[in-house]
DNA sequence: GCTACACTTCGTTAGTTGGCGAAGTGAGAA
DNA sequence: TTCTCACTTCGCCAACTAACGAAGTGTAGC
């Protein structure tokens, strides 16, 4: 029950559905997130946090950069189960149609460079 | 998205899973549901609005009574596929668990004789 | 060492949510 | 018609949440 709450408490803000949706096709670093929502770093890390604590995304470091991707087939069956559901049921979604296009962008820079791509 | 959110909201709150989870093995009036939520009578019809506005719950007046059942085949995709998987996540739960003894004594009462059934 | 940078944590604020009892609604009983 | 009762709506309060900027942490480069 503790661990479902989790899950559906994390499900149930748009950003982080957008956040977690984005994770699609890949993992992202944090300023690629938060060039997509447009929110500050400080509020974009916390929504990862609930996702990650929910165990719906991983979170993996590397030097200064943090990598946020969808949690795989280790994840408990619960977790599982709601990123089948949620992928499914908001395939078609308008908003997260406009987050990938925005996102193919954003994911040719490296983060390096992401500055210049905050301007399309 | 609009629809999702209602539903994964609907979802994040552990009263409201009680009370959705009780209607696995039918239809109930709201006076059952207080009998095993144990909160006012205004709490548990608002907590049942909710689950009505994600329309995973429908709602049907009989006489005085309103009783409360799972949304059928009827509903939208979405909310089928949600349903799925919190009943099938939820099977084992503890909490659950003993809420579905409880209400085993609670369905054999007739709303009027709910009184009666409360004390135990 | 020091600085620059990506990210996280902390503290504050505004808005939301869950709980209650009181008042309102509407159907059946008297 | 009037009363009773099951439920819903309203108004309030306490607890929680999402947002921000400031301060803290840790790594890479000088």
């Amino acid at each position: 029950m503790r661990e479902f709450l989790a899950i559906t408490k994390a499900l149930s803000d748009e950003t982080r559905l957008r956040a977690l949706l984005a994770l699609r096709d890949g993992e992202l670093c944090l300023c690629h997130l938060v060039g997509l929502l447009k929110l500050a770093p400080s509020t974009v890390s916390k929504h990862l946090d609930v996702l990650c604590q929910a165990r719906l995304v991983e979170r993996r470091k590397d030097g200064r950069w943090a990598y946020f991707r969808l949690a795989d087939q280790n994840a408990p069956r619960a977790v599982r189960r709601a990123l089948r559901w949620v992928v499914q049921t908001l395939a078609q979604d308008a908003t997260l149609g406009r987050d990938a296009k925005r996102l193919a962008a954003l994911r040719c820079c490296d983060p390096k460079e992401l500055a210049a791509c905050y301007k399309s």
